[in-house]
DNA sequence: GTTAATTTACTCGGATATCTAATGTCCGAGTCTAATCGG
DNA sequence: CCGATTAGACTCGGACATTAGATATCCGAGTAAATTAAC
């Protein structure tokens, strides 16, 4: 039960992309450049996003990938649903039905399982914190923290590429 | 991100072992027979409790799993810690820190990074929630769908042996 | 008949395979730029 | 000089290894019961 670090990566170059602010297409390499990440695995974590229309991908010369959209409409819980797919952690495999219960009548189990509703409520709750969080809370949450970020990250990476 | 099975196997042998009420201890294979588990993994799976001190363990012949104490004292994030350990789901990997941002001192990075807080604050929700859920309660809502399913469980483990 | 010693059957616990999924790497199709060529 | 053409460089996208973790299996140390033997 360990979460992609694609959900990390992703989350902080949608950040980066809004900071850079230029309009124009960033490619992988660059963003990669901005945390030490391998170019090509970080391509293939950002594919899934693009599919999710949270970024969108230019190819060719001068191509790379844009934000889809403004980083109010895209919340946490859109990234992470992008990188780790929709199913839900818990998956319960109904074990009540089998063993000394395999011989049961169908119409017993219409009830559902009680633990499943218990895990599932609980993971509901952590989905919806996710949900309430916006891509635009949380950057304004790490200027706030360091005034000048946004200045900052276009100078860097209006430095001469390397 | 996907829990393991073991959560649920785990979570559906206490309150097994609660149905069953005698206090003697009950092996792994009668565990697992009643709902139809590979004895020897169940075993496996049923280790970590027993170290988390939710259940207790005893060699031998009649020997066996017993509860460690009642399922009011256990809740579902017991059981989830107890297998899948006590690292959060999200590990930030601190990304931030690298790259362009390499040569930065160290005082730059004393605010905690945004996405970790966003990150850790929504599974907090989740973890909370999972504390909230004692395996009594999950019980209660059990026997609330299917009265009578002690007896009846009972009933099933006083049949001799196969 | 009672008690002590021994055998026996059964248990958990961990060491050992197997398999799935995440991680990491690589190359090709496509596209935009820019240089080249012709008018 | 201007426009069309062509070559080139760079991009993403997905196919192909590699590694870590979950899943599954097996055997041994240890224990308690049951049997046996001695008194």
């Amino acid at each position: 039960m360990r979460i992609s670090e694609g959900v990390e990566w992703a989350a902080h170059c949608c950040l980066l992309l809004d900071w850079m602010g230029t309009g124009e297409p960033v490619s992988t390499a660059r963003l990669a450049a901005g945390y030490g990440l391998p170019a090509a695995y970080l391509n293939k974590q950002l594919q899934p996003l693009v599919k999710a229309g949270i970024l969108t991908s230019t190819a060719g010369k001068k191509g790379g990938f844009r934000l889809a959209k403004p980083l109010a409409d895209i919340t946490l819980m859109d990234v992470l649903t992008a990188i780790e797919g929709p199913d839900e952690a818990f998956q319960c495999a109904e074990i009540r039905r089998h063993g000394v219960w395999a011989d049961e009548p169908a119409s017993v189990f219409r009830a559902p399982c009680a633990i499943d509703t218990a895990m599932r409520s609980a993971e509901l709750e952590w989905r919806r914190a996710l949900a309430a969080q916006t891509l635009a809370a949380v950057q304004a949450n790490a200027e706030l923290q360091a005034p000048g970020l946004r200045t900052q990250v276009q100078e860097w990476y209006a430095r001469p590429r390397q």
